[in-house]
DNA sequence: AAAAAGCCCGAAATCGTTTACGTTAACCTT
DNA sequence: AAGGTTAACGTAAACGATTTCGGGCTTTTT
């Protein structure tokens, strides 16, 4: 049980030559003999030394890490988008720390102190539902380190690259498809106040309404808190209790769409006939339901790649001390129909 | 924009005093006045001093990181687990470093490899289907870095601890209760022959038919390689055009059963009537699906909560120098029936 | 009054790499 | 042969925090 790592000195020690040889030998500088460039690989391969990263990212002040904060990682949009970040910093040779911020401002705020104590080189974040300043990210900006936002990004105008999905041009489109499907009292199950992108869904969904001239409900309007399955079942019940006229449903995402479904099939309610429900997330399960759910499908891999080559580039840009100007990415997203929208062919 | 980071020496320089005495009083050390204390902490928080943790790290021969390797993030079950393990690193102020070998195991290697760079404190790893030997794992054994599998554990003997689910007594219990509900030709679409836990649920399997005495039918044994809902539907569709005759499907993951209900709808077949569905894993939705599906539940957040605690357990025991004997955690799954197996009712 | 004990703090080594700056010796030039 | 190149390596100072020895200075003890 050898406890001891091996380290440059090591190596150095043991073929008789400096830690500097070693160190360039083991880099491939010219200015090192082949010689001593076999001899040093040789025995780095055999003893299997690792370089220490911490003691190479103290001396060059760069970590080769990126900070990545979200509010759930369960999540199965976040995990997407995680998981395009991730291949995008592999190839990079960059390692991801993950921080999950569990929609808590409080949580995000010790997540942010810990990425900035670990010196990471970049940080991408998808802020919480709770966040209401911003200090504790532009800490980052401050002391030159890039931050990218992502999906849910800061309200207030902060300098810093955003990449986001078009969330109210989706809203917009579905429920539009709504009412060109004849819908006239769509509810709309909205998300929290205070994010970014179930704000801009609702604005959406006005927007739609207002074109086709269509007074705003509020009693059909409702606010998710946990954007979960059985708050979907829960307000599609009150809303039928409720005795006001409804025809179509707009969920702000899958989850509360998919609660929805469930609780028109226990209220004997025919989908899409009486009632047309359509989400937002496009998960992989809504295609295969009965009957397979509409829904706005947004690019979660892509907008993780993006982000991280984008931050990347800023990183890079850093170093060189270029002027970094914050750029801003909004994806399309694309409309899916599927029956639970479709109304015209049961006409 | 100020580029440079506040440290130790900054403050020092700035109160007059060594940096050692900064250090012990912003660590709230006892041989420090409290007048001091207060000047430092005063100053500290004015500047935002962060403390630059490779420093420390290098110093204190800790990084206070565990690195996390999983086959796949976007995988439910995993980010699940991921889960548990952030929210005990959390508590235990640790950070993770996460990787995702994509079930390549060169990926894996190469993962390990960044990890040991840097320096992690601890590694829990759920191996690849592709990973064949274990040399990339074993050297943080021998280096002194505590290493706790979970999930897809190694198949052969190593000496760590190791957290897993009942696999075998899953799938028993689960093609049992298709036996009960008078199935006699259970196909079983299984995982890759590399994934212990697609072993081990294929033993449960064969177990359970052979409890009941029946033979067991090669034709009806189909073994997915990517655990898609496609492929369930493929292998459903292909069993069936067999002409073989077939009353249930025990597939090795609800994607997979997903996908064999949604080859029976297509072909009109009555479930569970005609043919029962069972999954492993139960999904959330796998339970608001219609008919419902019966699944075997395993503890995913759990998981990664014990691991976590074993992890750090043993890195603090290594600490203190003392002997760390490896465990085996083996969790207990549960049969969650639901209307896809029930074969009774309809009799 | 001398010695012992506490209280606060500083000097300096250390962790493992990187790198600016030398240094040495061999080889070229004219 | 004196000076200039160049190839190949070494010295030593960083990077920023921690920690082991102490070491003054004041207070208490005998």
């Amino acid at each position: 049980m050898n406890k001891k790592q091996i380290t440059l000195s090591d190596l150095a020690k043991e073929l008789g030559i400096s830690t500097a040889t070693v160190s360039r030998a083991l880099k491939d500088y010219p200015d090192i003999s082949d010689e001593t460039k076999v001899r040093v690989l040789g025995l780095a391969k055999k003893w299997n030394y690792r370089p220490n990263s911490m003691a190479a990212g103290l001396r060059k002040r760069e970590s080769k890490v990126i900070g990545v904060i979200v509010p759930d990682i369960i999540n199965h949009f976040f995990s997407s988008v995680i998981k395009g970040i991730m291949s995008v910093a592999y190839d990079a040779d960059y390692r991801v720390m993950l921080m999950q911020s569990d929609e808590s401002f409080e949580k995000e705020q010790v997540d942010a102190e810990a990425l900035f104590s670990s010196r990471v080189d970049g940080v991408l974040v998808s802020v919480a539902h709770g966040t209401k300043s911003y200090e504790h990210l532009l800490q980052f900006n401050n002391s030159g380190i890039p931050i990218v936002f992502f999906d849910k990004v800061p309200k207030e105008v902060v300098d810093s690259s955003k990449v986001m999905v078009d969330d109210f041009h989706g809203a917009f489109s579905v429920v539009e498809h709504l009412l060109e499907q004849g819908c006239r009292h769509i509810a709309h199950f909205r998300g929290p106040q205070l994010a970014s992108t179930s704000i801009n869904r609702y604005e959406g969904y006005l927007a739609a309404l207002k074109k086709y001239d269509l007074p705003v409900n509020e009693a059909l309007i409702l606010e998710c808190e946990e954007l979960t399955l059985e708050e979907g079942q829960a307000f599609t019940n009150r809303i039928l209790n409720s005795g006001q006229p409804v025809d179509g449903i707009f969920a702000v995402t899958d989850a509360v769409a998919l609660g929805t479904l469930v609780a028109l099939r226990e209220a004997g309610k025919k989908v899409p006939q009486e009632i047309a429900v359509a989400g937002f997330s496009d998960w992989k399960i809504s295609a295969i339901l009965d009957p397979p759910l509409t829904s706005v499908a947004q690019p979660s891999e892509e907008m993780g790649t993006l982000a991280a080559k984008l931050l990347l580039k800023e990183i890079a840009g850093m170093k060189d001390d270029e002027e970094v100007s914050p750029e801003t990415i909004i994806l399309r997203t694309e409309l899916k129909i599927r029956k639970s929208s479709m109304k015209k062919t049961f006409l």
